[in-house]
RNA sequence: GGCGCUAUCGUCUAGGGGUUAGGACGUGAGAUUCUCAAUCUUAAAACACGGGUUCGAUUCCCGUUAGCGCUACCA
């Protein structure tokens, strides 16, 4: 087995977001952990873009995962948009490397071309599953003659290249929270490292570029263990040392499963809408699953990313996921809010929930529906409003029943998922689902209007929704969905 | 199903072979207060189960159970 990479290389930590969506709770926790690894150790934060699926990407993503760490405060020191030696940061802009490496390990026999099409692919795993076995890659393309591989070349078939796993042995490494693990290769697949469009996956990309970019420390989620064989396997058959794995902890929704959209707000765009402060974010962070000795500042579980770079201790961690806990993270918050001077809370307070972009964007909104200034409160309400409780009567259509409405609000909350944010794209979306289940525009809108306002009255729903912010709108129908059902219970 | 990871109050955690198992959030009660928060006092609340090892296990080992993750040409 290759050693693990020796103490004495200069600390070198990234974290690799996918530009996919919006930006993500769990980026946030990672990176923290990232961050003050690296500034405990005097290293290196490196951020790294790791856009090779295109289907999943998200032009405004990227952007939005700089400015949502950058509110947190944990700045990197090479990245995309900030440079650096071992640029280029994106992936989709290093194609040419992936495609040169991999082409080594065609050379050296670790890896080979496979032609396998979609449709086989999937058969092979029905039947497969049919069979009560694991869903594995039967290697069909590991036996391939030379002739037959120039063969379906020439003819232009289309091909991926996937990692030659030994079929005997194990593959074992350390993980520096949980100690060895250990994975039989008959348990490892045959994983593909270059799709069929030129792009690497994620296994190819992140060993090439964590060896390029000198990582000395990978330290990620935990549902990345699985995979790290696979990874260990790729650095052998390069030659490469090996990087330091951490896995942390998955934060976990109420229910114990990780985290997800659908049972809690996960979106940092949403925390800093709210009115989150970003200290208080970051703190709580901090609070799971540990690492902060228990004598700091009195016994306290308030601390700042600066005490946490002085006394945070990473390999302390607690390898069981800890929930996400929104109710002591808003109690934190308030903390964090009552220990401010009044300037500074004013000030919060205009720069998000009261700042003069969002407080204009309404106003448009209503200049022409009221007939004093006096009266903006008693439209606009719901814009400052955490939550709002529609009454049965007032979001249940005449003509339909309970059920149907909240079987119509659920898919309609996934189309206002799907759908860009500007009035442009969101009438035709929700029109076209109103359509579908035959529910006329007037209920279709009203119900939503209901959901979000909390009545039957307020500025045109589209263009209240955008200024609301995508992320609010989601997490209000969310909460509405939830508390409904727990009402039916 | 297979593989892997995990297991202290409802939640976040401290602790560790002998403890009244500590703190925080939340919850209950009380105090304070014009109301509501805040604040203070106080209460209830946990070592998943079964075997070992040991004079003694919540702590160490094994197993079971449960939860979670992975099982994609997604990351």
């Amino acid at each position: 087995m290759t050693d693990q990479t020796s103490s004495s290389a200069p600390i070198r930590v990234r974290i690799a977001p996918s530009p996919t969506g919006d930006p993500h709770v769990g980026t946030a926790y990672i990176g923290l952990i990232n961050y003050i690894y690296a500034r405990q150790r005097g290293g290196q934060f490196v951020l790294r873009i790791e856009d090779t699926d295109r289907t999943r990407f998200v032009p405004t993503s990227e952007q939005m995962i700089f400015d949502a760490l950058r509110w947190l405060g944990l700045s990197w020191d090479e990245g995309p948009d900030v440079g650096g030696p071992y640029g280029p940061y994106r992936q989709s802009e290093r194609s040419d490397i992936y495609r040169e490496y991999v082409d080594k390990l065609v050379a050296n026999g670790t890896a080979y071309r496979c032609f396998c099409t979609a449709e086989k692919l999937e058969e092979d795993r029905k039947r497969q599953m049919a069979a009560k076995l694991p869903p594995r890659y039967p290697g069909t393309c590991r036996w391939l003659t030379q002739a037959e591989i120039d063969n379906n070349l020439a003819s232009g078939l289309p091909f991926t290249i996937r990692m030659k796993v030994p079929d005997e042995g194990s593959t074992t490494f350390t993980d520096e929270l949980r100690g060895s693990i250990t994975f039989e290769h008959k348990n490892v697949d045959d994983q593909v490292l270059l799709k069929s469009d030129g792009f690497p996956t994620y296994h190819l990309a992140n060993v090439v570029d964590d060896h390029l970019m000198r990582i000395t420390d990978v330290i990620r989620a935990e549902e990345w263990i699985s995979s790290t064989p696979k990874h260990v396997l790729l650095y052998q058959a390069f030659g490469w040392d090996l990087p330091r794995f951490w896995h942390m902890p998955l934060l976990r929704n109420i229910d114990k499963s990780k985290i997800s959209k659908r049972k809690n707000p996960v979106s940092l765009i949403y925390y800093r809408q709210a009115g989150f402060l970003p200290g208080a974010v970051l703190n709580f962070l901090g609070l799971m699953g540990g690492g902060m000795p228990a004598d700091i500042n009195n016994g306290t579980e308030k601390f700042t990313l600066a005490e946490m770079v002085e006394h945070f201790n990473v390999k302390n961690i607690r390898t069981g996921g800890p929930v996400f806990d929104l109710t002591k993270l808003k109690w934190l918050n308030g903390e964090y809010l009552r220990s401010i001077s009044l300037d500074d809370f004013y000030s919060a307070l205009r720069s998000t929930v009261l700042s003069d972009e969002y407080l204009r964007n309404i106003a448009e909104l209503i200049q022409t529906r009221i007939e004093t200034l006096g009266q903006f409160g008693d439209l606009t309400g719901f814009f400052f409003a955490d939550n709002v409780v529609p009454s049965l009567e007032v979001y249940v259509p005449k003509k339909r029943t309970i059920e149907e409405t909240l079987a119509f609000a659920t898919e309609q909350l996934a189309v206002l998922e799907a759908s860009d944010w500007t009035p442009a794209a969101l009438e035709p979306a929700l029109k076209k689902f109103g359509e579908e289940k035959q529910w006329s525009v007037k209920e279709n809108f009203m119900l939503l209007r209901a959901i979000v306002t909390g009545g039957t009255m307020s500025p045109p729903l589209l263009e209240s929704l955008v200024v609301f912010g995508k992320a609010r709108t989601l997490d209000r129908v969310r909460r509405f969905l939830d508390s409904q059902k727990k009402q039916s219970k």
